[in-house]
RNA sequence: GCGCCCGUAGCUCAGCUGGAUAGAGCGACUGACUACGAAUCAGUAGGUCGGGAGUUCGAAUCUCUCCGGGCGCACCA
């Protein structure tokens, strides 16, 4: 509601100055003024005319006001200050309207945007070990923001880039058939029997996934270890390893399949326990042998965007200029980007420049496609050379988010370099690297843990996380210890519920706790993680959201009745200007004000990309409610028509918390 | 050296396209439960918004500069 109120201020205040002034600002500050006392809604426009039309800015805006006359929705509008026009609405025709707007778009207020086809990609974790917390809060990110997308109405496809032919996979599969000696057959073995032992203990650490943790950090551990001739011989097997692997069809190549759509498979079942799930499974083996590069290479020396160096550092190698650059005529560009190597190979960056070419639909070329793992009721897609004649349409997007850290920026911008050079500018304009910062584990977390943390690190306010070392927090440990901490909470409070129940709704809080805490913090703040903080169910934290909604769910409940009914039940009220008014009441119209925000939010966080907006609003919500909770008592109210009033205005605010925690992935529990 | 990010209360962080008295959580201290269940609420203390200069009617927000911290800048992915 309050977008649409700001939107047709907006479109007054333009006719006004159009009339008046003969003025077409391009944008009009419209804010929400730091009190109630000041009206609802707020424009310093008058400030910045004041030059411009040579008046006092007080002036301009009595003459503003003068000239607005009535709109609709609105009770007045008024001069402040030195001259701020204040708008307020009218209570009761907003609480009436606010009651009433269930829908989730914002589809009126971005012309063209719904209906856009997007396509996200998030998770993209190296299958060769668990997920870990900086993988959760990548996951989390992007699929809140998928959430987001959908509420507005577009269609998004969500994508889980998989590089299972890259060195990290070829480091343990090094590890298997060389640091532990086993055979290729004793490697599916052991494989099939840590299926087999995860399924039967439901224990990770039985799990692949897990035993790959420990294997990996071995592994790079051991190419370290070598000195002079062995180190040489280590890092040779490493590299025969990895262009086996790119190369298909040998042994090697088996295990390393073999391992990682096991480690996959685990990837996106630990994924599944935070509600995230993913439609296309794009594997970089499928890249590689379906020939994207080949076509994508054409499309790049056609276009001049590739260029042969026949000079300096990079002679002999095919290169781009990188974003910014600007290079003398005729001098050789020392700088440029390596795109395909001297020996014919292609970068980590040539790869990416065909497989968003695909994704945009540019390319010429698909994949084959294949079911690959089930969510109840619809199938996730991975690629595969060949594949079903029957499957869905992905790729050919209009816009895509790739939801990957901050630190990869810099080939991030190549990409979209190559693709305005190529002549795409406009799917440029809409490719959006959504980019995060890490998690990174506080000092004494890491110590905690058992980790030796240098003397010299001891200050510091955060360690990075490295899956190459072994350090960091694995996701399902992190789960499952924030559920068995929610249970204990819940054993206590629920006693009159049955075990299954209880642990349900553990799970649902634990969930909660975690998803919000990834998601309360802005992207580009690094988070220190903490046991502590993470495991807190007070304060700003999912567990609170839920709890308001809980409450409210108990009023309806003692009170037998619902929501929806006494949302229904405020149209027979007559006057609802006697509960609005007074000055006691003006918490309540503050509450179904900060209710009204939905539509602003939504749109806020998709123009930002941004879902911690969205998390700060939910918590801002739900704590209003919780203050109107200890104000008035609403079941014992004594006045019919009152008590019709805030039964309403719990299910108004109970129904936008649930709506905003659904955009966040957060369920809201029965019970607490 | 170049590029990007950060520096706001004891700690962790918000602060929308510059706008009206700088906010929250945690922690500290004081209070409020035979209940619409306190995973809650009320209150108190706590800030030269890293320093300086500039632009502006107006700067935590924009520009420059300095200080302090982080991350990138491969023929790795």
């Amino acid at each position: 509601m309050y977008l649409e109120m700001q939107q047709r201020l907006g479109n007054a205040l333009r006719g006004v100055l159009k009339e008046k002034y003969d003025l077409e600002p391009g944008n009009i500050a419209l804010e929400i003024p730091p009190d109630l006392q000041l009206g609802e809604l707020a424009t310093p426009v008058a400030f910045e005319l004041a030059r411009k039309l040579r008046k006092a800015p007080k002036i301009i805006a009595q003459e503003m006001v003068a000239a607005l006359g009535a709109v609709e929705g609105f009770a007045g509008f008024e001069v402040a200050g030195a001259g701020y026009i204040n708008a307020r609405l009218d209570r009761a025709a907003g609480v009436r309207a606010i009651a009433r707007s269930e829908g989730s778009h914002v589809a009126e207020s971005r012309p063209g945007a719904p209906g856009v086809h997007a396509l996200v990609e998030h998770t993209s974790i190296n299958p060769n070990k668990a997920a870990h917390i900086g993988h959760l809060r990548n996951a989390i990110l992007g699929d809140t923001f998928v959430r987001l997308l959908r509420a507005a109405g577009q269609k998004v496809d969500v994508q889980n880039y998989i590089d299972n032919t890259g060195v990290q996979v070829a480091d343990v599969v090094v590890g298997f058939l060389h640091l532990e000696g086993k055979t290729p057959g004793e490697v599916r073995m052991l494989v099939a029997e840590r299926e087999r032992a995860f399924a039967a203990s439901g224990r990770f650490e039985d799990a692949i996934d897990y035993f790959c943790w420990d294997l990996y950090a071995r592994t790079s551990q051991w190419y370290g270890d070598g000195t002079g001739q062995a180190a040489k011989e280590r890092k040779l097997l490493r590299y025969e390893t990895l262009h086996a692997i790119e190369h298909g069809g040998s042994e090697t190549a088996e295990i390393a399949e073999l391992i990682s759509t096991a480690v996959l498979k685990r990837h996106l079942e630990t994924m599944l326990r935070l509600g995230i799930e993913y439609d296309f499974l794009p594997r970089e083996s499928e890249i590689l042998h379906l020939k994207f590069w080949e076509a994508a290479f054409e499309q790049l020396k056609k276009t001049g965007v590739l260029y042969f160096e026949n000079e300096g550092k990079n002679k002999g190698c095919w290169v781009m200029t990188r974003p910014g650059a600007e290079t003398a005529e005729g001098e050789t560009d020392e700088d440029a980007k390596v795109i395909v190597r001297s020996n014919g190979t292609v970068t980590y960056v040539g790869k990416d420049i065909a497989y968003h070419l695909w994704k945009f639909g540019l390319l010429g070329k698909d994949f084959g496609y294949k079911p690959f793992f089930t969510y109840g009721d619809r199938e996730c897609w991975i690629s595969c050379e060949g594949g079903e004649r029957e499957h869905p349409q992905f790729g050919g997007a209009q816009a895509i988010y790739n939801v990957i850290d901050t630190r990869q920026s810099d080939p991030q911008a190549n990409v979209i370099q190559a693709l305005r050079g190529m002549g795409h500018a406009e799917q440029a304009d809409r490719y959006t690297h959504f980019s995060y910062e890490m998690v990174a584990l506080t000092p004494r977390c890491a110590m905690e843990l058992g980790y030796d943390v240098p003397e010299e690190d001891r200050t510091r306010p955060y360690i990075e996380v490295s899956g190459r070392k072994g350090f960091g927090v694995k996701a399902d440990d992190l789960i499952d210890k924030l559920i068995a901490a929610t249970l204990e909470e819940v054993n206590k409070r629920q006693t009159g519920r049955d075990a299954a129940e209880r642990q349900k709704i553990a799970e649902q809080i634990a969930i909660g706790a975690l998803r919000y805490f990834m998601l309360k913090y802005t992207r580009n703040s690094v988070i220190a993680f903490d046991f502590k903080d993470a495991l807190s169910f007070e304060g700003e934290t999912g567990p609170y959201i839920q709890y308001a909604v809980v409450r409210a769910r108990n009023i309806f409940r003692k009170g037998e009745t619902t929501a929806e009914a006494a949302l229904a039940a405020l149209a027979e009220l007559a006057r609802l200007d006697e509960f609005l008014s007074g000055p006691e009441d003006e918490d309540l119209w503050a509450l179904w004000l900060r209710a009204a925000r939905r539509g602003l939010v939504l749109e806020q966080c998709l123009a930002t990309s941004e879902p911690a907006y969205l998390a700060k609003h939910a918590f801002q919500l739900a704590q209003e409610f919780n203050n109107f909770y200890h104000r008035h008592h609403i079941l014992t109210e004594e006045n019919p028509a009152r008590k019709r009033f805030l039964l309403a205005t719990a299910a108004v605010v109970m129904r936008e918390l649930q709506l905003a925690l659904s955009w966040l992935g957060i369920e809201s529990p029965e019970a607490m």
